[in-house]
DNA sequence: TCATTGTATCATTGTATCCTGATATATGTC
DNA sequence: GACATATATCAGGATACAATGATACAATGA
């Protein structure tokens, strides 16, 4: 039961590396709509080519997204249907705002 | 249409931060097994009280915990059990481990 | 082979976030 | 009121993270 827990706290883990960046909520908010190409992606995502790799190297990383090379292009998706409908469920649910502090950082 | 997107990524910001912090996943964790007081929850996690109690703040913030004081203790849980269900089917996701990367850091 | 396109890596700099120790606030008890 | 318990806030220093610009690597086509 220790050792359940520890894997759990591992995946959050991955998951809050995964959607600690806004950058990497991006990509992972387009890819829950199917793969993507880098190239394509920096046409939709504010940022620069060298950053958005780094960020899609990262999500690989946490085992979020899966790479594969198709030519000179790298397609990635999301790593498991699975995945994409826990994703999904989590952003439809709604949060309230503690409007004790919602003038304040969400943070510390 | 738009306006989805902008709420969904507000929800993966709210994660994103909870889940960003070893402390806050572990408060998260044991909050998924029920209701629990900042002095008690010093006993099973290893952190300092002002650390325990900013961090509590923080998941407050994100929209994740909600606190209600009982006398002089400060009772805090889940925020919904919509909330509870999300965070457990989060933990059970298997996710796959990019044996090409498994020797680096996850980030970066 | 050379040029072009697509992607990844590197070193540096700036910033955000976390932790700590001290202190403040709140509630209850004597 | 004085004291004890429970929780919250604050200022600081240390660290980790993200962004940038330059460069390297990979694959294709001329």
């Amino acid at each position: 039961m220790r050792l359940m827990t520890s894997a759990a706290l591992d995946t959050l883990e991955r998951f809050g590396t995964a959607l600690a960046d806004p950058i990497r909520r991006q990509i992972l908010l387009r890819l829950m709509t199917g793969p993507g190409y880098p190239n394509d992606l920096l046409d939709e995502i504010d940022t620069t080519q060298p950053n958005l790799s780094n960020h899609l190297s990262c999500l690989r990383g946490c085992g979020l997204v899966t790479s594969q090379r198709e030519g000179r292009r790298v397609r990635y998706e999301l790593a498991s249907p699975n995945l994409a409908h826990a994703l999904s469920d989590l952003v439809s649910i709604e949060l309230e705002i503690d409007s004790n502090h919602a003038d304040l950082d969400r943070r510390s």
